[in-house]
DNA sequence: CAATGACCATACTGTGTCGTATGGAAACGC
DNA sequence: GCGTTTCCATACGACACAGTATGGTCATTG
């Protein structure tokens, strides 16, 4: 009385979003796990990054994730690890700067932070920080980033004439306000966030 | 041969944490789930306030939970009801201050929130601006908060004797740094925080 | 052509959760 | 006393999810 039907329905399915032409199978590196992860860690937190849902948006099933990764666990591991490195490589393209240009290249940390621009970056910043509230993990990485950020900065103020202590403080000041900036909804404060803004960066920049 | 013991076991149960010799029951008031919701919220996020965890957290069954509210909805709304109102009196009483105190007063705002004291507040606070990342409900509180702290926050400076619109620049900075700190893993960024904190305070309020 | 391995689908178990239905126990009104 | 109301327990159905087991399909290799 069993009902094993076994092999019933679905076929047209394999031919999935690959390119209409079968482009040789693209065997969906694991890279593209991750990246795609992260893309819903943006969207929906670190408690909507589920394998089923994930799975879903590569347009395979589970059956796929399982043998890409060992389990829920290892893919957020790689999440990490991947966006950590995205992020140090960033650090040092934004704080390696011709000498004399380093108060100009701060107002471009800043506004590039702060602005509309980077949104989705900003999206990851606080999901990744959000889970690091309650994952020891997390909060490693978030740690390292955040002391070579911090670092990398701390050398910019340093650069363009401040006291090590100084350029600490500035640094320091300079990140919790681009964080702080995000979390806060402020569109109503006032009719000129432009002039707010540009107070902000000049008393966080100027001596 | 259908089991259905329909009341086989659990007896020794009614008696619960209600204080051995059964206070005249105790009804566990609406305001109670909503507290112990908020302490559930700040230690789990909005993801990991369930209602069955929540009911158990307060000795009872779900059972009792549908009776006093709708919804996980409605318990969501109740919370950030009563989040938004604690608020609102704690930025009343931390901001009304003699005439000539202000300045300290601005200092006692910095180290309130950015201190280790104060913990559980900005567990929720944070809790909350994650959860309005993505519920246009919180969102919306989040915004009445911040617009009601910044407004308060933007008086002070200005009795202090700023410009108005320095004064909403000095507000802003002052309640993105606070927030941006607490998001930030730093503490072995220098080991003198006191004086790091102390610079940035000064820069945030001082001219 | 046959065998192997890479990549994926399907089915299944177990658990956690939301919401509902129903009934029980204590307290209160009359 | 008795019915009503308040507050809660139990049981149930439906779903979403993690992880496993198993098999299918295709390309590659010998």
């Amino acid at each position: 009385m069993e009902n094993k039907p076994v092999k019933p329905p679905a076929k047209a399915k394999r031919i999935r979003a690959r390119g209409e032409s079968a482009p040789a199978r693209t065997p969906l590196a694991p890279e593209h796990w991750v990246e795609i992860a992260i893309d819903l860690l943006a969207n929906e937190g670190i408690a909507g990054l589920r394998v089923e849902v994930l799975a879903k948006r590569c347009g395979v099933t589970k059956g796929s994730f399982y043998w890409h990764f060992k389990d829920r666990q290892a893919l957020l591991a790689a999440v990490l690890e991947h966006w950590k490195e995205g992020r140090i490589r960033d650090i040092e393209k934004t704080t390696t700067v011709a000498p004399g240009k380093e108060s100009e290249q701060l107002h471009f940390a800043i506004e590039l932070y702060g602005a509309s621009r980077n949104r989705k970056g900003m999206s990851i910043e606080l999901a990744v920080r959000d889970w690091a509230r309650h994952d020891a993990q997390a909060a490693a990485v978030v740690e390292a980033v955040d002391l070579y950020r911090l670092d990398c900065t701390r050398k910019l103020f340093v650069s363009s004439g401040m006291s090590d202590a100084e350029a600490k403080s500035r640094s320091l000041l300079l990140y919790a306000c681009v964080f702080g900036l995000s979390l806060m909804h402020y569109t109503h404060f006032d009719d000129n966030l432009g002039d707010l803004k540009q107070r902000i960066a000049e008393r966080i920049i100027s001596n």
